[in-house]
DNA sequence: AATATTTATTAGGCGAACCTAACTTATTAT
DNA sequence: ATAATAAGTTAGGTTCGCCTAATAAATATT
């Protein structure tokens, strides 16, 4: 009953489940998750095919894509295998936020329940990654939260950035010319009525930004 | 001028490294290797046929196979990873002795450089691994320990676990459930003429062993 | 030296995962 | 309703790593 898939079955799914699932959207089509994955359509399109018989996806020809609720376990399984690595890179070695994911992308893929039951106990069953984003419980359950944009930050809290929505050079551009890099702490001091622009105070200065703006830093809440 | 190697062409490295280098054989042929890593002559064949091409291995049609200085250099960088992330999860992820050996199989083919030296950093810079076997340093360079196995210990000596030779794992459950780990002592109380089989005393406890058994146990000997 | 045995290589094929180019079906715009 | 565009599928080909069966070379035995 323990189903071993490939690397490649592996990051399909996982793919899926995160532009389905993850994004509200429940089906996603060839095109985009060939997208997503790098890779032609066609060959989303094959391998689409062997996930279906192996009831993880669902779906009719020509029809938007589905996943089964195995399907959806065993994504939610890599999510919390990759988002508890990116902790451990995170917090014991040294990694910064960019440098997590890529090598998380490997260690997700290892075959082993004892490793990530350790790992998770090694690491105080944590809750949330370094992006701020949650890690599913053993069992598959997660908190849809955890991740905050800064235009939903309150008036005077606090909050560290974790990652940026738009990697537009118009807009890194503009998010370093005001200081704001990974881990940068961010204190939210107003939020004007007038055009829904923020103060912030960041480091020892203060900046006014777009809502728009805001909507396209991710953060994570200080408690 | 940095290589990127297939999990298949660094298992086929690493094996050979073993078979030659580490065996003091400096030769091997391809039905050794074969067998080693559980493929036929002929997948072998074609291995080697790349690797020589990539110059990691030198040999003649029909002659026996040799390591390039190039290839030990990245064998000794896989055996080092190896052997890492074997004291990784045996000092913090509870793993037993006999459980390691297989989830390293595949985290040594993560490529991250970052990676293994910050684990080596978070580990100590440790020198050898939970079966006793020496870690290369970053330079590849490593202490050949003499080691020697239990069958070679006379009747009447005493000698202490060093490592094991990181077989099956059925050897190594088998090694666990005597109550042999590192640095336990046993005392050789008879040799049997009829099978060569072992009589050891471990603890308060006396065991029999055979011959194949003790000769995959390496020990150093008490003074 | 001739023969038997072991070891290495080649030939031919298979499945996984990828590609491009051509096609079919679905959706959107006129 | 028709035509244009977008989305999905199929066909045919590549590379990688594996296999078995047949063959060739090297080594050991008589
Ligand atoms: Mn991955
Ligand atoms: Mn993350
Ligand atoms: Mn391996
Ligand atoms: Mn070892």
């Amino acid at each position: 009953m323990d189903i071993v898939l490939s690397k490649n079955e592996e990051d399909y799914l996982k793919a899926l489940f995160q532009i389905t699932v993850e994004s509200n959207m429940g089906v996603a089509g060839t095109n985009q998750l060939a997208l997503n994955l790098c890779v032609s359509p066609a060959s989303v399109n094959g391998m689409i095919k062997k996930l279906r018989s192996k009831k993880l996806v669902k779906s009719e020809r020509y029809g938007k894509l589905e996943m089964t609720s195995q399907g959806k376990t065993i994504a939610i399984q890599l999510v919390r295998k990759h988002r508890l690595w990116e902790t451990f890179l995170y917090q014991y070695l040294d990694f910064s936020w960019d440098e997590v994911h890529e090598v998380a992308e490997q260690l997700e893929h290892i075959k082993s329940d004892k490793l990530i039951k350790q790992l998770n106990s090694f690491l105080g069953n944590p809750d949330s990654d370094p992006h701020g984003d949650p890690i599913p419980d053993e069992t598959g359950n997660f908190s849809k939260k955890s991740k905050k944009n800064l235009a939903q930050i309150e008036e005077g809290k606090s909050c560290t950035v974790v990652s940026v929505k738009d990697a537009s050079v118009a807009f890194l551009q503009m998010v370093s010319k005001l200081g704001i890099g990974l881990q940068t702490e961010i204190m939210v001091k107003n939020h004007h009525e007038f055009d829904a622009s923020r103060t912030l105070l960041i480091g020892e200065q203060e900046h006014q930004v777009s809502l728009k703006f805001a909507e396209n830093v991710f953060v994570k809440e200080r408690v």
